[in-house]
DNA sequence: TAGTTAATTGATAATGATTATTATTACTAA
DNA sequence: TTAGTAATAATAATCATTATCAATTAACTA
């Protein structure tokens, strides 16, 4: 996966253990999820330091952030993929289904921006919830 | 005989005026900035009553509502369409490339979850920020 | 290996987008 | 005309996220 930032960064017990907590589980949490599963492991870990490191691993490309309607939750797999979102019981599943992996580079070229990655996300009813 | 619970939605100015507004502007503005617009227009709207017709005109497929990365984000073109959203001045803009028109039937059938609508949002850096 | 330095942390306050509440207004149908 | 109810304005409440800051610590350097 691509580094977007320059980093210079120290690897910290949380930095850890928050990316591998995330890349164990087959949901998405949102921060206060992930603060949940890693305070097991880290008591002492505040609700600050989760928040960073999300961001700073979303921008360093390991983990991605989605709109989760209510709130952003965090995929550990940082391969793109489909998302679907229950606009009703507010979860959120993978997709399997091919994803186009040139298109941020085609993008990049048609608008002269430049493209870190990008999110699909379906919005709809599950199939509890539908 | 059972009375089935109309859902019928009455047209009001303000939803009126809020569409409009909407698709007048070529910007992809937040609540905040609804509110701004509409208000020129009807001077004694209230910020609630912008949230709850964003809603409703979403749910109506009448606009799309984006993940804007620090809030949503409003488009008045509800014709399913990229965005880009630039991660350091926080703007949208529209991307124009065709879209897959079928990919949320395709998605519905693999999955057996009720699709809406998706949406995909780029993120990077804009030709000004890069 | 000890000392230096700047990144990082924990604790907590602040922010601010969004949602809920409530009394009131104004459509709509009978 | 009236009953029923969707919608509104005003505003309070919620709560996810961000900012602040003193203390800590990973990583670098001599």
């Amino acid at each position: 996966m691509i580094s977007m930032k320059k980093i210079s960064r120290r690897e910290t017990m949380q930095r850890k253990i928050i990316l591998e907590e995330l890349m164990k589980v087959k949901t998405h949490p949102n921060a206060n999820e992930v603060y949940g599963l890693v305070k097991r492991k880290i008591p002492s870990i505040s609700f600050a330091t989760v928040y960073r490191n999300l961001k700073l691993l979303r921008d360093a490309g390991k983990i991605i952030e989605l709109d989760g309607g209510r709130f952003r939750r965090y995929d550990g797999n940082p391969e793109n993929h489909y998302h679907f979102s229950c606009t009703k019981c507010n979860k959120m599943f993978d997709i399997k289904e091919n994803v186009d992996s040139k298109i941020d580079k085609k993008i990049s070229r048609l608008t002269a921006f430049k493209v870190f990655y990008h999110n699909t996300v379906f919005f709809g009813l599950c199939k509890r919830c539908r």
